[in-house]
DNA sequence: TCTGGGGTCCTAGGACCC
DNA sequence: TCTGGGGTCCTAGGACCC
């Protein structure tokens, strides 16, 4: 790639191996050893450093095989609260920047930076500067691309990985794509590579080189008209500056993977109960509520059920979460069925301050609100363990 | 000893209203 | 008597991303 960026403003940053970076940034002895980040018995590979990758381990990889094929690897569990603490200051940095920054997840993000170009000079500089920066600050690397849209800005960072600075002058755009597999494409997964490898398809040009009615077709309408115009490396995606924290989120949900299968809806309930807690608290915290109520539930095969309902008001209050999320799951009439996994999220998501609530005949107005509240406040001072309902305090999970 | 936990977006069918 | 669309909301499922 040429270094003349003229005309590419956006910039995709990508931390070359986040957790696992961070993992290991304060214990040299580790250096350049494979580490990976994850953990549990059933858990997958969240990191691994560039040596665990050698040996064949991949994120998303279950542990078990990685261990497989890595023995020596050292496994670290996560930490999230350090990971978004470095997060942050990531994000701060690149704001140092351009206001037009866009935090993907916790270590990428879009930058369109024509802002900058007058301060900096050029693209390419500003892609040095953050990584030249973050190093020094954070001591990982990260790597660059640089492009004049979001999807080839994204594909060009991953191209410059580990610790690099990939551009992709528009003149190259196509050289640039066309070689490459249709499973690069961000948006191609699993299913959508197979249905057109099923057409015959295996590279990006190929897909450049069919009509968009013949994707749509195989894919959908919307999915088929985005892949086709990334295959010609044009997207519509205009970068939305965002602050992590105060965005509004769109769902807030949690679930769980027991450690072993569970037949017994006793403990179903309970979990559920404990993962209903656990989304009004996060609820109240991001002060939104919420009025649909969905639950998922994950058997031993890995086939997996949801159900929702939607309430007539938002809420935030676990009892009412709980309540529909249980009446969800006992509707199910499950006897006995092996169970992996169970998840409660709540969707339709709304500023609490805006939310409106009906008042049923006799119902007191503050009830819940002043108890839960009472429990945030005893969380915040003494901890998650502080406050719990009292069915959470009889056994232990599974 | 297979396969986490946090999300977003799209599709499709049915109910219901005008 | 027969047969309409369009729009919105709800539900369920699936694909995908990090």
């Amino acid at each position: 790639m040429t270094a003349d960026d003229t005309g590419c403003t956006i910039l995709h940053v990508d931390m070359d191996a986040f957790y696992a970076s961070v993992a290991i940034r304060d214990r040299p002895e580790l250096q350049g050893q494979p580490v990976i980040v994850g953990g549990g018995n059933r858990g997958v590979v969240l990191s691994a450093t560039y040596a665990a990758r050698q040996s064949g381990v991949r994120s998303a990889m279950p542990m078990t095989r990685a261990r497989r094929l890595c023995p020596r690897a050292l496994v670290i569990a996560p930490d999230f609260e350090q990971f978004s603490t470095v997060s942050s200051a990531i994000m701060e940095t690149f704001r140092s920047v351009t206001p037009l920054v866009e935090p993907l997840s916790m270590d990428e993000a879009f930058l369109e930076v024509k802002g900058s170009l007058r301060r900096f000079d050029s693209s390419t500089r500003i892609g040095e500067h953050l990584r030249a920066r973050i190093a020094d600050e954070q001591r990982i690397t990260c790597s660059v691309g640089v492009a004049a849209t979001t999807q080839v800005a994204k594909l060009a960072s991953r191209r410059a990985k580990p610790d690099g600075l990939v551009v992709v002058p528009h003149d190259e755009v196509t050289a640039f794509l066309h070689p490459l597999a249709v499973e690069e494409l961000w948006g191609v997964g699993e299913k959508t590579a197979a249905q057109l490898h099923r057409l015959g398809l295996r590279t990006v040009g190929d897909i450049a080189h069919t009509q968009v009615s013949i994707m749509q077709r195989a894919l959908g309408p919307v999915v088929g008209a985005r892949v086709h115009a990334m295959a010609w490396g044009s997207d519509q995606h205009t970068i939305i500056a965002r602050r992590g924290a105060d965005e509004p989120e769109h769902s807030i949900g949690a679930d769980e993977t027991f450690s072993r299968d569970v037949d017994d809806a006793a403990i179903v309930l309970r979990e559920l109960l404990r993962l209903s807690t656990k989304v009004a608290a996060r609820m109240r915290k991001a002060c939104v509520k919420g009025r649909t109520v969905t639950i998922r539930v994950r058997f031993y095969d890995f086939t997996t059920f949801t159900r929702s309902r939607t309430l007539r008001d938002a809420t935030d209050l676990t009892p009412e979460i709980y309540a529909t999320a249980a009446g969800l799951f006992s509707a199910l009439g499950l006897q006995r069925a092996r169970i992996r996994m169970v998840g409660v999220r709540v969707e339709n998501l709304c500023d609490s301050a805006t939310a409106t609530r009906q008042l049923l005949l006799g119902e007191r107005q503050h009830g819940w609100e002043d108890a839960e509240r009472a429990v945030d406040r005893a969380v915040h001072r003494f901890g998650g363990a502080a406050v719990r309902p009292a069915t959470l305090l009889k056994t232990s999970r599974p």
